[in-house]
DNA sequence: TCCATATTTCCACAATATTGGAATTATGGA
DNA sequence: TCCATAATTCCAATATTGTGGAAATATGGA
């Protein structure tokens, strides 16, 4: 992965209202959100929800498909598999002793 | 992990340098580097890195232990296996076929 | 004690990001 | 065609962050 699209994903990450987004997004799973009800659950005007789906988007984290009058936003998997594989990049040199127990244990601690 | 933790792991890695610091940590692994070696590797005066190794630093990142006048900087692995865990939570209420697959892909191109 | 080296803290300027009001576009139904 | 709903774009005020100069602190050696 680039290191540019790593750093959008990060940078649309970090900040308190799009984490939540996102994570809320993680939870819906496949069949994802409309837009207004990510508005509702989170409190947000429905502008600046707007600008923070762009945001997400733009770097690749989540995907929003117009359904109706709604459009249907879903967390995009493969973008975090990529994201935690950059921020992994090179962790070890060949000594997998150092790198392995970090996604072993994210692993068992999932589902 | 709280979400501020996750919060600030996550804006400390979401700026150009402070992310190819971190790397740069987890390419030199368990031996770690002093702050003047990664100030003359990523070409940043003093006093700027010292501001990004705080922030890292705050944020459980990397952890400076002093050895006589350098200050040695490790990358502290355990809390990026607590970020991804934490970005995953939730992620497929009992149906694993989602989530398992972002984390074996992960650990399959790593090492 | 004095000096050189290694790193940090303090501070303020510049750059960037976040927010929401108002207007706009898109869709579906009557 | 007209209206209501859903979401977006434009824009400017506000807030936050990043940067490096100058001074300060910590360590080890002579």
């Amino acid at each position: 992965m680039e290191s540019k699209i790593a750093l959008a994903q990060l940078s649309a990450l970090a900040q308190e209202n799009r984490l939540a987004l996102f994570r809320l997004l993680i939870r819906a799973g496949q069949d994802g959100l409309p837009a207004g009800e990510i508005a509702a659950a989170l409190g947000v005007p429905p502008n600046t929800l707007s600008a923070q789906l762009t945001l997400l988007s733009n770097a690749g984290l989540i995907e929003g498909t117009r359904q109706g009058r709604s459009i249907i936003y879903k967390a995009q998997f493969d973008a975090i598999s990529g994201l935690i594989v950059f921020l992994m990049e090179d962790c070890c040199q060949g000594r997998s002793e150092i790198c392995a127990p970090v996604l072993e244990a994210a692993q068992s601690r999932c589902c």
